[in-house]
DNA sequence: AGAAAGCAAACGAACGTTAGGTTGTTTTTT
DNA sequence: AAAAAACAACCTAACGTTCGTTTGCTTTCT
């Protein structure tokens, strides 16, 4: 079957994958993975407690020598999922030289491999969030509004400026973001496209819509 | 707050809305419209048929009169959400002129529209899709491939008579196919947006990604 | 009379989590 | 150095609740 096409998978990559700093020691960190395994591929509610600790290797009481509760272990992997790409954003328009196409094809770039390389934090960041509890949703929604807002000002200043020529510069933020979310579901290292192929084609796709030719 | 950015909501739409060939009498089509709405808002594991009665303002019991079982409802509806799908955008190819521009705007056009018109359907059928059991999956997941596979033949046809100009053609559908996909999630009839206003700003961006000025 | 759609009650299973205990390790005290 | 105490992480068992679904019945309509 050609790539590219869906499956019956909620995400096609198989490693639970977490940022270096993100990474913890002992059962924690195994809890932590294999939650993340657990909610990307079936979703919050269908992950059982039971399962994830069977993946540890322990009993689902134990987990509670660990966190205090299930939603506590989802809002940790959200948090990281959104501090890793909104630190990813920023690093890289803070790299990258003034002129708004650069900086748009370095944020683009940014958002498309925080989503290349954590796939499966990146499919529970953007796709349980409605999950979280409200208290512990609204410190990373701020996070996460954040990270659009970086794009909207991008945009908005390349607009300014004269370099970006937008039918609907509102429309802009959420569907160059779009293009960028869903690679977390498609995206595994054995579909033979190296993902900074992908950004730099995907940052490419962001330049053009934008109105500027490549 | 600005419109656009993310909220704790998974989605913004709050209508059940259906296809009118998919709207049925009785209660079988109020549990269906509620369904769909728990299915959309929580995610199909954190629905439960006893919230979905009371929606209805049945007991759980009697929805069994009705549907087999609850993934049978849940399968119903990815159905129909496919099934729209594919049959607009077959008819959006149909109806455009053959020049591969005219086609893809067409095509786009209806992709987004079908996202815009049944929120709460679409976000079923693309992301619970994974809930499904085998065997009620994989007739609905060749119907997706179709809608996939018809986005990749007319992006293709333009590459191949020189209209487009890609710079990574496997990735324009994946891509373009995203921004629609998300729509779903963000956009609501109060948003101040008209749909045929986005479908056409979601047009004319997926012309740019595949090279053509606009 | 039969069918359809609803009901209450119940079933078996599973859920998230708590309680009390055990074990191994570490720290403190002697 | 050894013993005692404390701690952390695991265990089993259980709790209260919820889950999807079945059963047998009642009511209404045809």
């Amino acid at each position: 079957m050609p790539k590219f096409l869906s499956t019956h998978r909620r995400l096609a990559a198989v490693d639970t994958l977490l940022p270096p700093a993100a990474i913890q020691d002992g059962s924690r960190g195994v809890i932590l993975g294999e939650s993340l395994r657990l909610f990307a591929e079936r979703g919050y509610g269908s992950a059982s407690m039971r399962d994830i600790a069977q993946l540890v290797g322990i009993k689902a009481a134990s987990v509670y020598s660990h966190f205090p509760s299930k939603a506590h272990v989802l809002a940790e992997l959200i948090r990281v999922g959104h501090e890793e790409h909104l630190r990813r954003m920023r690093a890289a328009l803070m790299a990258a030289e003034p002129d708004p196409t650069t900086q748009l094809k370095a944020v683009v770039r940014a958002h498309v491999l925080a989503h290349a390389d954590y796939p499966m934090l990146a499919v529970v960041a953007n796709a349980e969030l409605h999950a979280l509890p409200g208290e512990f949703a609204a410190p990373i929604l701020e996070i996460r509004r954040q990270s659009e807002m970086l794009l909207v000002d991008v945009i908005q200043r390349g607009v300014d400026m004269g370099t970006f020529n937008v039918p609907d510069v509102q429309l802009a933020m959420p569907a160059i973001g779009a293009m960028g979310l869903r690679v977390a579901h498609w995206y595994a290292p054995d579909l033979g496209k190296d993902p900074e192929h992908i950004a730099d084609t995907f940052a490419q796709f962001a330049c053009r819509m934008v109105g500027v030719m490549t």
